[in-house]
DNA sequence: GCAAAAGTGTTTGTCGTACACCCATGA
DNA sequence: TCATGGGTGTACGACAAACACTTTTGC
């Protein structure tokens, strides 16, 4: 599977763009990223973060969602945003790339078919990583995470309906530490991020109360605290 | 003063990458954004984003950073930080340009010697812009408003010491609406953001109490409200 | 003393956290 | 009825906003 970054085409004497995404997805109750194998040099072996040239009549979302529809079934991305640019000049061999990275997001119920070049890698244990990727997936971490605290973004990474036991856990993995149900479903639900559906799911195996199921109220993105302090006299 | 986007280079065979920026300052009790007024076609006449040609060594930091130094005197940007990616295919005629946009920040002390060309413009009354530069001066705009709920970036804005009057008139201009002096005060002091630097300054004309001079603790961009809701234990 | 401007003290409401307590099920 | 897991009620602390009050100056 050639990847543009190893071509050298003869006539290309400008600077290249290409486009990256780091597409994360709690599986096994870790965050987790879709990395590629390259097969050829440079780096050979070492493990590349999904993406391609820019072409000219597309925009850089566009070229993103292309060219992950090459990897993956493009619908079962719930959510991708650009990240930022990356352009040391150096960052890749011999020609010179600049690079638009994007976070992408998987609900943990799905499990897309992908290449045989392709895995998915624990973003806390990453395998060697080719050029700037690794930099990249971190960015994409740091962005999550950031973005679970103050808008909706945990509709992406959950499935349509969960309990909050199991959405305790997609957080816990996303976040890297332990939250607590009982205020996740609070804050979720006090800023109307979160609805009950009014269904249950039967008890498990060792009894207990049956767990309610959940579902966002929106799938997309919002900002749920605005955390704007010096507010406009409302 | 010929512009990158204007030359049209007869051996530019593949896509060009530009830097641009937004740079703002509070004058006149006013956001204002530096354009500067395009002398040939396309959009003769219109005002533009100061920026240019990313060039073959240089990062696009590195590059934003080079070409408003023709501009302005760099010494006197407080603050420069990435926006993000504008790319429509046709966002620029006849060639097609990637543009990483960049917010850029001038203390309101300083009033820089810009070239003949170039003018400040209250972001609230743009004239007509070239191309997409007015998407990316709202974008701008709104970071920097963002910022100064959860950050320390009012630093960049303001003089090295300053009055809480002054800062108040400051705040109120980027944001946009009138913030109470106590509450900026207490706030920002709180957060350890501002410090007094135990001098006053006389009074007014009017007479009044002699207004003490503050000063922001750090020079470097530092989050001070981390508005995380699910903190790790601590 | 009085007006004007600056700065502090106090109250109130909201929100996130912690923790105790109650609920519904299987064995 | 007891253990287990799920869900709710309540108390506490932090913090921002509003506003009253005090301080320090010029006239």
């Amino acid at each position: 599977m050639p990847h543009p970054n190893t071509a050298g085409h003869p006539n290309e004497s400008d600077a290249g763009h290409e486009v990256l995404a780091g597409v994360l997805q709690v599986r096994d109750d870790q965050l987790q990223v879709m990395l590629w194998q390259r097969a050829r040099e440079p780096d050979v072996h070492r493990w590349s973060l999904p993406g391609g040239r820019l072409a000219a009549t597309e925009d850089v979302e566009t070229s993103i969602r292309r060219q992950l529809a090459e990897k993956v079934d493009v619908h079962k991305l719930s959510h991708v945003e650009q990240l930022s640019v990356f352009s040391a000049p150096h960052r890749v061999p011999d020609r010179r790339v600049v690079a638009t990275a994007f976070l992408g997001l998987v609900p943990s119920d799905v499990d897309p078919e992908v290449p045989a070049d392709t895995r998915w890698h624990p973003v806390e244990a990453l395998p060697p990583t080719a050029f700037d990727h690794e930099q990249i997936v971190l960015a994409a971490r740091d962005r999550l995470r950031a973005k679970l605290s103050y808008t909706n973004i945990g509709f992406a990474l959950a499935p349509a309906e969960f309990t909050v036991s199991e959405l305790r856990g997609i957080y816990s993995a996303a976040l890297g530490y332990q939250v607590a149900p009982t205020n996740l479903q609070r804050v979720l639900t006090r800023r109307g991020a979160l609805e009950p559906t009014g269904r249950t799911l039967p008890a498990g195996p060792a009894g207990g109360r049956p767990p309610a199921l959940f579902r966002f109220t929106s799938r997309d993105l919002q900002v749920t605290d605005p955390f704007a302090v010096f507010r406009p006299p409302s």
